[in-house]
RNA sequence: GCCAUCAUCGUCUAGCCUGGUCCAGGACACCGCCCUCUCACGGCGGGAACUCGGGUUCGAAUCCCGAUGGUGGUACCA
């Protein structure tokens, strides 16, 4: 808790609604979120959608759903189900905020701060091939900056924010001190007209406005900087400190990107994997807490969060990881609460599982908790209990153990059928069924008898042994399929 | 090109600020063994890294300089 004095911690995260809602979006809300809990301060969610030919409102919409998805909530902002605004700073989408610019733009103008430029992108673009040429780097040169008169009959282009020539330093939370030189840059564009403001003029009127404290927001920003720091002096704005966080990057070290892994966080959520485990793996990418511990709650995340702990060089999204850290959170979620969860998946699957209010309905809860620790998501518990809702396929073959003979398997499960028929229903349960079964494996062996009842149950070379299967399908469904096994071992006799 | 920024096992990282306890610790993944009817879990073990070159120092993963490499930016996108 060093970082803050007296005041009161604001931040907020500032996505666009041009795409699919992106993990790095993800991540950069978790730091501020978790920034913003941890200090008592306030999380602003802000829609930055001046780009109105990408803007578009279903991205907003997967967005806000999205952070509501993973317990990220916000204090202020748009309401995820449409209704008002929540906060006293609004409105919090920039496409509504076109008067406020334009009254700053205009103050700048005013003050000569800023100008109209009436150089076409074709000018612009001849300098900046001109200036690459020549080994210099490729800037506004500053053509309409001192006009006297606009130039007859020509509207202008855009509007410039004169960029002093400065050296312009800042104490990054997680870099430290960086500096730029300012020289470098040209004059930049901040608005097409008064009422069209870009990315970067828009971002400091309302930081300050909305008083945010603290800009916790992704690395490739870290040049943008500069320019806003400058803009807040000519508006009179205080500048915000900054956090800038590593990037998310491919296996080949590069931006995170579709061309390698899937980027949008509405694909992790449709392949099963659950908020907790997306949180703290995405949390993990660049940070980690103190003493080691890497699979870890929110609010264990929030208890020990450290900026200063935060790495400076960017982390690969690793899905291996991903998968160990949401199977280890699938093993501490409540059964109950994991087969509410897992329901639209068996629905997606075209599985047909008891409902509810089926006396049938416990079965569920012991299939499902028979796949934790095996399933890495939602959609694994799912494929891995198929076999517990309907009758399976299977060779007859495979029910043969090892060098096995048909014979000997037949007479395997012939004496575990007259075991289970004699075995009470209701004490259809692993324990009470392994040693009733105990005579039998000691006089045959372990495999010869479990292993052909095991497939008869499962169906699968590979599942969960068969005492849990059976205390999951109960008495007469377990007879069933072992009954089944042993007609299909008759019936392919003569093939063997 | 220019500007910024970064650099420990394949990956995520601890250690670096406050040099010696580090022939570098943990986790994922991988391999082997144990458990075992199969899979998984679990247990035990293994291989695997301080980018390079100088300097400072009795001593450097740790401090300084340089090089190399990576990444980001260099828009009338955000």
């Amino acid at each position: 808790m060093a970082e803050t004095s007296k005041e009161k911690v604001r931040v907020r995260i500032a996505p666009s609604p041009t795409g699919q809602m992106h993990i790095g979006t993800a991540r950069t809300a978790l730091f501020n979120w978790l920034f913003a809990r941890q200090q008592g301060g306030t999380f602003v969610l802000r829609i930055e959608d001046t780009d109105v030919e990408r803007s578009k409102k279903e991205y907003e919409t997967e967005l806000l759903q999205g952070l509501e998805w993973l317990g990220l909530t916000w204090d202020e902002g748009p309401d995820a189900n449409g209704g008002p605004d929540r906060g006293e700073f609004g409105p919090y989408r920039q496409s509504e905020r076109t008067a406020i610019y334009r009254k700053y733009i205009q103050q700048l103008l005013e003050k000569g701060e800023a100008y109209y430029c009436y150089c076409t992108k074709e000018d612009l673009e001849a300098q900046r091939q001109a200036l690459l040429a020549a080994g210099l780097p490729p800037r506004y040169n500053g053509h309409c900056r001192n006009l006297v008169e606009p130039p007859a009959g020509r509207n202008p282009e855009v509007i410039r924010f004169k960029v002093p020539e400065v050296k312009v330093e800042f104490k990054d939370l997680i870099h430290g001190k960086t500096s730029f030189d300012t020289a470098l840059f040209g004059d930049q564009v901040i608005a097409k007209d008064l009422d069209t403001p870009l990315y970067n003029f828009a971002v400091v009127v309302d930081d300050a406005l909305m008083e945010i404290t603290h800009v916790i927001r992704g690395e490739d920003h870290l040049s943008n900087t500069p320019k806003q720091i400058l803009m807040q002096r000519a508006l009179g704005f205080p500048t915000p400190q900054y956090a800038h966080l590593p990037l998310i990057l491919n296996p080949d070290r590069s931006k995170m990107s579709k061309r390698f892994a899937d980027v949008a966080l509405s694909s992790y959520r449709e392949r099963g994997y659950l908020p907790d485990g997306i949180v703290n793996f995405i949390g993990l990418l660049g940070w980690h807490p103190k003493d080691d511990h890497e699979v870890f709650t929110r609010e264990y995340a929030l208890e020990h969060f450290e900026m200063s702990r935060v790495q400076q060089a960017g982390a690969i999204f690793n899905e291996e990881k991903l998968d160990f850290v949401n199977r280890e959170h699938m093993k501490t979620t409540p059964i109950v609460e994991l087969v509410t969860l897992a329901v639209p998946f068996y629905e997606k699957a075209g599985i047909a599982i008891p409902s509810a209010t089926d006396a049938n309905y416990g079965m569920l809860a012991k299939a499902v908790a028979l796949q934790l620790g095996r399933a890495k998501t939602l959609a694994d518990v799912v494929e891995g209990s198929r076999l517990f809702f309907a009758m399976p396929e299977y060779e007859a073959k495979l029910l043969c153990w090892k060098e096995t003979s048909v014979n000997d398997t037949m007479d395997a499960l012939r004496g575990a059928l007259a075991v289970l028929e004699a075995h009470a229903a209701n004490k259809f349960e692993k324990e009470p069924l392994l040693e009733a079964l105990t005579p039998l494996t000691n006089e045959k062996g372990r495999g010869v008898v479990l292993w052909p009842l095991r497939v008869s149950l499962s169906g699968q070379a590979a599942s969960p042994d068969p005492m849990e299967i059976m205390e999951v399908l109960g008495k007469d469904e377990s007879i069933a399929r072992v009954s089944r096994a042993i007609e299909k071992l008759e019936g392919g006799r003569r093939l063997f």
